[in-house]
DNA sequence: CTTACGTATTGAAACGTCTCAAGCCTGCTA
DNA sequence: TAGCAGGCTTGAGACGTTTCAATACGTAAG
């Protein structure tokens, strides 16, 4: 493989002006530079990042680590990262953490080996031990929280307005009057599950219904054991929900599974609301009034606030904090 | 940040003695590498992957290029591929084309210089110059076409059968009883494209049914222009075809979007077979009988024979193929 | 005509690691 | 006791760049 000395010999010149040439960094005459990128041609001549990210020690790579790109939220958090890097030179490494705290420690490992420059995270599921974090952070890699944010740890994050996303969802289905609404958590380790919780609570206070703690149900991350959840509370009918708020789309499968195995129909025998999309397209039934979380605009800001803070030109103190708001879908699964 | 100089420093051993300790490669004596291990902690020293790769010119990286890992099917590539390449000790970047051939070439000439040891690409909907594909192989970069087939260049490759698995498809409604078949092709640029078709004229061959070139239509990837082209085709009864077939899993929206502007529905109006699926779970209808690749296998497979080659352990002289079989998930839409 | 200055070009050091060859030491054999 | 084998350890060079300092060259001013 042709390297800067090669060029520079065919060239007739330096390796200096050949690197010149390419960065552009300094002016090299016209007849040397024709020269010069004539040789490249010929030689069809890639520069060498290895090398250069050793020389200058910057790679601009940014790393992200998601707990399944294969969950449709993902992939669109990290075109949202990738369409920011590329408009300023970065490229980006993704990798799956399946929400296993174990390998999200050796990928933030191995990422801190590759020497990106910043790191991307929507920690895992387990309980993350804030060293993990703070590590990287002391490491002076710069990072960013997407989505589920770290309890207990200051640093810079995006997501969505949790408290208010949820609240929005539940106070609409109290204005169509639904009443007993339960709830279905994901973890309660995970901040944002905790807030959207916090939501539901207040959109039921501030419509004067009592918290009923019976249809608090935290469900897993395993269709299969929220379905069974749902059954148990809803084949049933003496004094049954009359509608079910999800707080995100995985355990919504579940729910839908478990509605379909007490045969319940939604809306008609239950009203239902859930974050995130179900289906790409609004051709399929049941038809589900969803609370839309802006996954690509969350990948976007997220990569910006870590390129400016790896360029220093995010110069804030303390850690910087982006809500975003989530957007209420209303389909017919909310319709009385 | 802490380099095996500072480490050899602290454990007061040269730094090759570090090395040997890192790299196992060497024996060195307990007290040692005791004394190396101790200071290593100490500093969260961590090694560095861009120094390593450039002296030893192996960056035990793959790059992957897909159109929009949006779409569900490229994801569970990818992280087929991921898991593949993850076992033999090797990390991924993924990038997305955008089905644009420029930005095709960028990437490609952007994995070149971070120096990726071989390449896994599903080429872009917009038709790739073999100069692309060439120029990499000529650069001694493997590489691993999947899905989507180059025309005219011989290079690895793994993708679904697609001609069995399109006449499956389409015999299957003709065993249901459909006779009037229409097909619904993708940019006819694209081989994989062409051999559903011929799967589709093979089909109906086989069961005495003459093709009528009138029931072939040819979308592009755009939902709402094939959406039109369904609606211009379908809406006037008279002699309209009585089953679609179609060829992919993003057309097939707007083939669905069709049905809908017409008022058919599926399968009580028209019989419909698509490639891939079209939604996360069973549980919405349309439920719709699908030609399932599996996405996941393609990926790991194709990075199998990526890193059999990066490692000189694939000594076929000629390029390799696989093809495997798709499975037919047969729902509702296809039943009379 | 000399000096000084500015621009274009070059040479060499350095980035952090691996690895080869050489050196050192220990213990065994003759 | 001397020599030698074999295993640890070390030192230094090299990977492909960038970049700083130095050189060379030409031009304008004195």
């Amino acid at each position: 493989m042709p390297s800067i000395k090669k060029v520079a010999e065919i060239a007739g010149v330096s390796v200096g002006t050949v690197s010149h040439v390419i960065t552009g960094s300094v002016n090299v005459s016209e007849p040397l530079r024709l020269k010069v990128q004539a040789a490249i041609r010929e030689l069809n001549y890639h520069p060498n990042h290895v090398a250069r990210s050793l020389k200058t020690s910057r790679t601009r790579t940014l790393g992200i680590i998601v707990p399944d790109m294969t969950i449709s939220f993902f992939p669109q958090i990290i075109r949202g990262a990738e369409t920011a890097a590329r408009k300023r030179g970065y490229s980006i490494i993704a990798a799956n953490s399946d929400d296993d705290g174990e390998r999200q420690k050796e990928l933030l490992s191995l990422m801190r080996s590759q020497c990106v420059e910043g790191i991307l995270l929507v920690i895992a599921a387990a309980p993350t031990p804030q060293s993990q974090i703070t590590r990287i952070m002391d490491a002076d890699i710069p990072m960013v929280c997407l989505d589920r944010i770290p309890d207990r740890v200051s640093v810079d994050s995006v997501s969505v307005e949790d408290v208010d996303a949820a609240q929005m969802g539940v106070s609409h289905l109290i204005e169509r009057g639904f009443r007993r609404i339960a709830i279905v958590t994901g973890p309660m380790s995970l901040r944002n599950e905790r807030r959207r919780a916090q939501g539901y609570r207040q959109a039921l206070e501030a419509a004067g219904i009592a918290v009923d703690e019976s249809l608090i149900w935290h469900g897993t991350l395993h269709l299969d054991e929220v379905a069974a959840l749902c059954r148990e509370r809803l084949c049933n009918p003496k004094g049954r929900a009359d509608a079910v708020f999800c707080t995100n789309g995985h355990n919504a499968l579940g729910v839908l599974r478990g509605f379909r195995d007490c045969g319940l129909e939604t809306p008609r025998d239950i009203g239902f609301v859930t974050f995130d999309e179900l289906t790409v397209d609004d051709l399929f039934t049941p038809s589900i009034t969803t609370i839309v979380q802006p996954a690509y605009e969350i990948g976007c800001r997220a990569g910006e606030i870590l390129l400016d803070r790896i360029e220093g030109v995010a110069t804030q103190e303390g850690s910087i904090t982006v809500r975003l708001p989530a957007t209420l879908k209303v389909r017919a699964s909310s319709q009385r």
